[in-house]
DNA sequence: GCCTGGACTATTGTCTACAGTAGCCAGGCA
DNA sequence: TGCCTGGCTACTGTAGACAATAGTCCAGGC
């Protein structure tokens, strides 16, 4: 997709601190297979075979197997010994687990992060909320979901935590991996421009910084306590997901 | 250290069908630099150089780098591009992150565990707490480590949240890797020994099954909230960890 | 007709080798 | 004396090749 890098350029940005490197073929490689699974090129259960995908993105197979153990702490690849790799495949009991632990991170990170200091951090979050509208102009669903993640990732940073975000951010990225469960999950523009409203609404209510008066938006909702739908559901696919999750209580595992 | 198996042996233990099979060199490699690195031999900032290591462990390169990815992923290592690696260097605010959340995960996971549904879990409990008390009589400091981690680990997997457990198992190993940089951190024998009689009394309140009875005990602590010393302080080196932590405060980063 | 054994293929696990980069040191120039 | 520059060394990033294994298919025997 991104061409790959034969030799090493130094790009000189227009700041001359900020020089530009391009990134190893490890963090492209994980990259790719990222959106490879969360885009549903892979489905969980697929399986994931070394040789295939260094022909596809055109490396050997190390950078590629790198990769492959970062995917895998990252709950997005699990590791067969000797059998290979799959994309991690997804049962009711792990859905369960991803939105109860983001949920919870959540919560841990208004209760750190709100009213909110460093004035810089929220104009992050101002800026990728402003990419995300964008995105839901053009109505282009992958570029989307890449700035609604950011911008997630933004709010809980909002904290100052580093390693809330990091988690957080896996969580997210398995929630997005259950997303690919369904594949009715294709929101229309007018969703997006709706689901960019709701996420304004929730900057609003950070920028008043009345910390409890988000936790109990964020308890509020009952049985859907960890679908929450107002500050943290990706997308406006919480129904998607909670179909789902309807479908697998009575169905299949 | 340990012998490279050189061809590859399959062996079937008294159960059928339990066969055992000898790790990867992957996992060899990350569990002995995990260890190295726990147990003071490689101390934060300190480089890490793929060479060297490969020697020390008798393996070449590959699986050694790959080894590396899954400690950055654990944040036990930072990466630094085309500069190679170095034990994460710790400031305050990191100690602040890794026991903010750690104890956060605690607190979810007794909210989801307790009380104890599963009692096979419960037994699991029971028989590494006797491994730690093992270890205590014998006065082996690095066997008691490893058991107390297994124990908490345990305690988190009463609430079967696989994710859950895994998160905090990373939050653990940088707490001991916090615990590294306080070089008096050794404990007597005494201090193991009480150290048990403690994690026996806990391991009672959760037989007890009065989940708000112990979120009390967590809450209970004020000032020292994130360093609660009843039910997860590792190794009786809450303290150790209090009196750094003030250094720190007042001194260097 | 079904089961068992063996060879083959696809794939993973590992190693060695090479290309390219960052840091260091000596030497030259202002 | 101080700074810059060129080359050297150590190290990382990547590639390609080999060794070993798991699964599969087919032939032969019961």
């Amino acid at each position: 997709m991104t061409d790959p890098p034969v030799a090493y350029r130094h790009q000189v940005g227009a700041q001359e601190s900020q020089i530009v490197l391009p990134p190893s073929l490890v963090d492209v490689a994980a990259g790719q297979l990222r959106r490879m699974i969360i885009g549903g090129h892979l489905l969980p259960g697929d399986r994931v075979v070394e040789n295939r995908l260094t022909q596809q993105l055109g490396i050997s197979r190390p950078p590629l197997r790198e990769a492959l153990r970062v995917l895998e702490r990252e709950g997005l690849v699990r590791a067969l010994p000797r059998k290979g790799a799959i994309v991690t495949p997804l049962t009711l009991h792990d859905v369960y687990e991803i939105f109860t632990l983001r949920h919870e991170l959540e919560l841990l990170a208004v209760r750190l992060g709100i009213p909110v200091r460093d004035p810089e951090r929220l104009d992050r979050c101002r800026a990728r909320l402003e990419l995300m509208a964008e995105a839901a102009r053009s109505g282009d669903q992958a570029a989307f979901t890449e700035c609604s993640f950011e911008f997630h990732a933004a709010v809980i940073g909002l904290s100052g935590h580093q390693r809330l975000e990091a988690a957080y951010r896996t969580m997210q990225l398995q929630m997005l991996l259950c997303m690919t469960l369904n594949h009715r999950a294709r929101a229309d523009q007018e969703n997006l421009v709706q689901n960019v409203g709701r996420h304004r609404r929730l900057l609003g209510l950070i920028e008043g910084g009345d910390r409890d008066l988000i936790l109990q938006e964020l308890a509020h909702h009952g049985d859907r306590t960890f679908l929450d739908d107002i500050e943290s559901t990706l997308d406006g696919h919480t129904d998607v997901a909670l179909a789902w999750l309807e479908r697998a209580r009575k169905g299949e595992d």
